[in-house]
RNA sequence: GGAGCGGUAGUUCAGCUGGUUAGAACGCUAGCCUGUCACGCUAGAGGCCGCGGGUUCGAAUCCCGUCCGCUCCGCCA
């Protein structure tokens, strides 16, 4: 139907005959002569109608907006002084020699001008009319591309490209699952994947050495901006390897990937053991382009008269931090540096002092804040000293117990970062090594951290000791404050995956869960390890965009239903019989 | 489960402390216009002010509830 895209048309095909399709992205009707804008996934060309040719004029008076046309004609040079830069054939135009209508639209529910914003929901509703804008569509084309990318750097290295089921049993990612009822078997359900991980274990136990999926991948926990119930993973997973074998794969997959697609080159990533993240930059996902970090001053504040520090500093399980943030004093109202206490209110301290650094050098004198009369004079030479405070400067700071502290001081160094607008301009990537086994839950009982199969960083009688302070093989990585993925080593031992359960209080639970597992442990089980990446956010990155809406052809809304679908829906009855199911009227 | 913001013409928004006939821009319709490119000019049509209740002489505006969208907390690798 066409031999030639719209938007590939150049100066080299000025003088040729061709024939395009595609919409109508604007029609100028001048009167005497008629410009079109047509448009495909390549881009857009003007075409002209010369009123001389009378049946095209015609049917070119007729056009609106998002019709599909078909038009030959011949590719010439435009006017002197009459190109258009904004296109990528702004130097030509095709001059219509036939035009026909390929299909009409009535007046579409909104504007696709990149001109207009259009409420989000209108285009979800419609999302075909919002992909045809080509500010989306690149993000499809992006995805697409990555995916390629990733997929033969994974087949250059070896790995084979192998899907597990998605219909399958609860695994253990700790997510709520989403359930599909069994007809052959009323009353049971199968649950679709968290993540393949049970699968990909299995697999190394069969001996395929090296396995890839971009598996797509459930959960029904409520939403956020970088987060939908479905989403896909790059997962992988290897045997006879070691952590740093996956960490260095893994990082040159992505220096990879940056190379081709962004022209980016990823700086070597950082590794950073979880401890000292979040002492430095109070989360496990520090954005490494913002040059603040924490500063502990426990030692300083322990005599102190002012018993919130002092308490928290002698206390294990508590922690005092300071925050220098350079040369801010004129940049926060004292309105905002209230707001900035309301804010960090939110996230869980119950306070946060500040101390304005007037006059570094003066000592007590130079400095301006609520909490001064509390401190002594030495310790607040020390506090200069520690954070190397310099005149102009804000401290904040803030004491209780760490990993409230930790939270509420990460997320403050994320917002004035963002107020300042001190944030690198560039991609920072790290990996965030040495996790913590085990978590302690609300109730008070141990979850694990990663998931129940990862490997312990020390022998089994060690970890019976003390499985609570044990370390785990387990990484993530993270790139500009997101967490692209992670992994870890695997349990291969059925010994020690059956501590692990036990520790977990999950001993017999597991034996029936997961007995499968454990009996493939003891059936010659290698070493093995691997890690998934959320391609999702990765996109979201690449194409630096706020929403991981953005970069998914047909997204859920925040409340986790599809606009375009309307999904979910009722179930007709006659299905609910064949499964078994019955609906509570009452919810 | 909780908090915040939003919902007014097809679209994006304005409409303040309640008060004549709810406005603008774009889009749409009709007409004019031979080098435009967010074409221009003239005229016109277009409204369950998300939905339900309440307060009031009177509600787009105030109150309560509810639904939807977005952001955040909780939740979630």
């Amino acid at each position: 139907m066409r031999t030639h895209f719209c938007g590939e048309l150049r100066k080299n095909h000025i003088g040729q005959p061709v024939m395009v399709c595609g919409w109508v992205d604007s029609c100028r009707d001048l009167g005497g002569i008629i410009f079109l804008d047509i448009r495909d996934i390549q881009g857009v060309l003007q075409v002209v109608v010369d009123p001389e040719l009378k049946e095209i004029f015609q049917i070119a008076q007729q056009l609106k907006n998002e019709f599909v046309i078909q038009v030959s004609g011949e590719i010439r040079a435009r006017i002197r002084d009459q190109t258009n830069p904004h296109l990528s054939t702004g130097e030509v135009e095709l001059y219509a020699q036939a035009l026909s209508i390929l299909n009409e639209s009535a007046v579409p529910p909104f504007q696709l001008d990149e001109h207009f914003n259009v409420n989000e929901d209108l285009r979800l509703r419609y999302r075909y009319l919002d992909l045809r804008r080509p500010q989306m569509q690149q993000r499809l084309i992006v995805r697409s591309q990555v995916i390629s990318l990733i997929r033969s750097f994974m087949e250059d290295n070896g790995f084979l490209e192998i899907e597990t089921p998605t219909l399958t049993r609860s695994t253990p990612e700790g997510a709520r699952d989403y359930l599909v009822p069994s007809r052959t078997y009323p009353g049971t359900f199968f649950a679709l994947p968290q993540s393949p991980q049970i699968f990909k274990q299995l697999l190394m136990m069969s001996g395929l050495d090296r396995y890839y999926q971009i598996a797509r991948c459930y959960r029904d926990e409520d939403l956020r901006h970088d987060r939908q119930p479905e989403f896909t993973q790059l997962d992988v997973e290897a045997s006879f390897i070691e952590e740093n074998d996956v960490l260095d794969l893994t990082e040159r997959l992505l220096c990879n990937v940056f190379k081709r697609q962004l022209n980016v080159t990823l700086e070597k990533f950082p590794r950073l053991d979880y401890d000292s993240a979040l002492r430095r930059y109070g989360t496990d996902k520090p954005d490494l382009r913002n040059p603040l970090e924490l500063i502990d001053i426990d030692e300083i504040v322990q005599q102190s008269e002012f018993n919130v520090f002092a308490e928290a500093a002698n206390d294990d399980t508590n922690r005092v931090a300071v925050l220098r943030v350079p040369a801010c004093i004129d940049r926060f109202t004292r309105k905002q540096l209230d707001q900035m206490v309301e804010f960090v209110q939110k996230h869980g301290a119950k306070g946060l002092a500040y101390i304005k650094v007037n006059d570094a050098k003066n000592g007590r004198a130079g400095l301006q804040s609520s909490i001064l009369k509390f401190l002594s004079d030495n310790e607040l030479q020390l506090l200069l000293q520690q954070t190397t405070a310099q005149t102009g400067d804000i401290l904040f700071i803030g004491a209780g117990l760490s990993e409230t502290v930790s939270h509420f001081m990460g997320v403050l160094r994320n917002h004035v970062a963002h107020e300042l607008d001190i944030l690198e301009d560039e991609f920072r990537a790290c990996w965030i090594t040495d996790w913590p086994m085990f978590e302690r839950t609300e109730d008070g009982s141990m979850a694990p951290m990663h998931h129940p199969f990862t490997r312990p960083k020390c022998g089994q009688r060690q970890f019976t000791d003390s499985p609570f302070t044990t370390k785990a093989f387990a990484y993530d990585v993270v790139i500009n404050g997101y967490e692209l993925g992670g992994g870890s080593l695997r349990i291969h031992d059925t010994d020690m995956q059956q501590a692990v359960f036990d520790v977990l209080g999950i001993g017999q639970e597991a034996q029936v869960k997961f007995g499968f597992l454990l009996d493939a442990l003891r059936l010659g089980c290698p070493p093995h390890g691997g890690i998934a990446l959320g391609i999702d956010r990765l996109i979201m990155l690449m194409t630096n965009t706020e929403s991981i809406r953005d970069v998914i052809a047909f997204p859920k809304t925040t409340k986790a239903s599809c606009l375009v679908t309307r999904a979910p829906t009722a179930a007709d009855p006659s299905q609910l019989r064949d499964l078994g199911v019955f609906v509570r009227q009452d919810s």
